[in-house]
DNA sequence: TCACTATGAATGAATG
DNA sequence: CATTCATTCATAGTGA
């Protein structure tokens, strides 16, 4: 968020031009802009307030890179799986991680401690 | 501490689990798990308490953070003048391009929402 | 209630 | 693109 004193070195977006970046993001479907389409996303979203080239590129990557990130949005919740979801669930990416086994995994831990 | 009866909206670890994080910590040298560690210590730790992936990453993340911050500022007070910032680094790899019509560049940017 | 600290969470900016 | 780093926001806990 932005604070109302920004007296910090990088990009604070502001909520119309996050609100405006995520449509893009959902609604557009973009993901990887090319540098015509930064130059002017980032006119446009310069309407609302500072803006640089930049901000949108790294904007989207992040984006990206965290809307499908192994930690933290799969790695969390296990498994949610059948609970009347009709429609398509997010893909199931789970870092298929072995099933340790009751008696295996306790021992793994204990190296991921003390080193392996 | 961690309340017992918590609707809080934040993880608040138990003891033991601060315990066993920093035992990993120090002890084992893990510093940035990676998808497979964090899925086995989260699952070790929810044997002391609720837990999710993303806060034994966050947990990681911060430690080491404020490890290396608070030796920034150790050096920093020893010989302060020789500390650079951190913006001293090469530019930003920038799609730079040109300049738009200011007249024609709007239209392009819903289309760009809203798809062609 | 206010000030302050520790720390969980978030995210902009980079790096390789 | 994945991964990591730096910095900031947010909030629980505490003392006065």
């Amino acid at each position: 968020m932005c604070p109302a004193s920004n007296s910090s070195t990088r990009w604070c977006p502001t909520p119309e031009q996050v609100m405006i970046l995520e449509e893009m993001y959902t609604r557009g479907g973009i993901r990887t802009p090319n540098a015509s389409q930064i130059q002017q996303i980032t006119a446009y979203l310069s309407l609302y307030g500072k803006i640089e080239g930049k901000n949108v590129f790294y904007w989207f990557q992040n984006h990206k890179a965290r809307d499908r990130q192994k930690l933290r949005k799969l790695l969390n919740h296990h498994h949610h799986h059948l609970l009347s979801y009709p429609d398509s669930r997010p893909p199931p990416v789970l870092p298929q991680v072995s099933h340790y086994s009751s008696v295996g995994f306790l021992p793994q831990v204990i190296d991921l401690i003390y080193g392996k």
